[in-house]
DNA sequence: AACCGTTCCAACCGCAAACGG
DNA sequence: CCCGTTTGCGGTTGGAACGGT
C-alpha cells in the first residue's frame, strides 16, 4: 500500500530527476515503493519507476521513429495487436509507452481508415489528414529510408516525387547534407577503407512559411544516427512537401504507410 | 494579438500478473 | 493454496504546444 500522506504529482522537475538518477545509479533498482523515501523524493514508486522506466533509463531512445521502426511496429501490432510491452522488446530503446503513443497519434487512424477503405470503390468514406507534425516526423522517416536504401544499393538516389500541380508551395523541405563538409554532396569513398570516419549527416528543415521551432536541439537541425556503408554513391536530395491545409496530400500518407508495411 | 480547436506526450489510474511468506 | 504486497501493463487524461482564423 501507499501511503496516504500528499505526495506529489504531475511533471517531474529537474531536481528529482537528479535525485532519482543518481540513487539509482549509486543503489540500484531494489524496490520501487520503498525507494523514493530513501531517495528523497515525495512520490509514489509507481510514479518513480514510470520516470525512470519511459524517460530517465540510460538507453531509452529519443526523437522520431524511423521507417524501420514504424515498419517492425505495424507487423508486430498485426501480429500481436496491441501488446506494447511485446512490441518494445522489439525496438531497442523504445518504450512501451512511446510505441502505444505513437500508435495512437500516428498508425491508428491511418490503419483503421486504409483497412476500410481497402478495396473500397466510390462512396468511401473520405481519408484523414495527417497533422502537421506527423508530416514533419514523416518526411523525417523518408529521409532517413532513402539514405539507407540509396546507400546500401550504392545506386542513385530515387528522383524525387513528382508532384501534382497543386504542390506548388515549397514551404517545407527536408535536405540531406554533410555538415563536416558543409555540402549538400555528401561523396563516398570507394571502399570501406578509404573511411576514417562517417559523414555526419543531419536532417536540415527550412520553415520559410510556416515550420516553426524543430522538434528539439538546435534551430533548424535534427540529427539522425547514421553510419556509411562502403559504397560509392552520391547523396543529393531534397524532397519538398506541401502542409498547405487545403492541399490534400493524403494520398502520399498512404503511400508512406504501405511503405512500411513493405519493408 | 487574441482566441479557439487540435495535436501530442508525460504521467496518471485501475487492474492483472507475479512474487513470496 | 491463500493472501498481502509489489511490479508491470494498457487505457486514459491533463495540459502545454501548436496551427489556423
Amino acid at each position: 500500500m501507499e501511503p496516504a500522506t500528499s505526495l506529489k504529482k504531475g511533471p517531474w522537475s529537474p531536481e528529482e530527476d537528479r535525485k532519482l538518477v543518481s540513487y539509482i545509479m549509486r543503489y540500484g533498482i531494489w524496490n520501487w515503493r520503498q525507494m523514493p523515501r530513501y531517495a528523497g523524493l515525495e512520490r509514489t514508486g509507481k510514479s518513480c519507476r514510470l520516470r525512470w522506466v519511459n524517460y530517465l533509463r540510460p538507453d531509452v531512445r529519443r526523437g522520431p521513429f524511423d521507417m524501420e521502426e514504424v515498419s517492425i511496429l505495424i507487423h508486430l501490432y498485426q501480429s500481436l495487436g496491441n501488446k506494447w510491452s511485446a512490441i518494445a522488446a522489439q525496438l531497442p530503446g523504445r518504450t512501451d509507452n512511446d510505441i502505444k503513443n505513437f500508435f495512437h497519434t500516428h498508425l491508428k487512424k491511418l490503419l483503421k481508415m486504409n483497412n476500410a477503405t481497402a478495396g473500397a470503390g466510390a462512396g468511401a468514406p473520405s481519408r484523414p489528414k495527417p497533422s502537421i507534425r506527423a508530416k514533419r516526423l514523416i518526411s523525417q522517416t523518408v529521409a532517413t529510408n532513402l539514405i539507407n536504401n540509396t546507400v546500401s544499393a550504392a545506386a542513385p538516389p530515387p528522383p524525387p516525387p513528382e508532384s501534382p500541380d497543386s504542390w506548388n508551395s515549397e514551404i517545407y523541405q527536408v535536405s540531406v547534407v554533410d555538415v563536416n563538409n558543409n555540402n549538400n554532396n555528401i561523396n563516398f569513398s570507394e571502399t570501406p577503407q578509404d573511411y576514417n570516419s562517417s559523414p555526419q549527416v543531419v536532417i536540415l528543415e527550412s520553415s520559410p512559411n510556416s515550420f516553426a521551432p524543430p522538434l528539439s536541439g538546435e534551430a533548424g537541425l535534427h540529427q539522425l544516427p547514421y553510419t556509411a556503408a562502403p559504397a560509392a554513391v552520391t547523396v543529393d536530395m531534397k524532397m519538398n512537401f506541401s502542409s498547405s491545409s487545403d492541399v490534400d496530400d493524403t494520398a502520399f500518407w498512404y503511400d508512406m504507410l504501405a511503405e512500411a508495411e513493405r519493408l
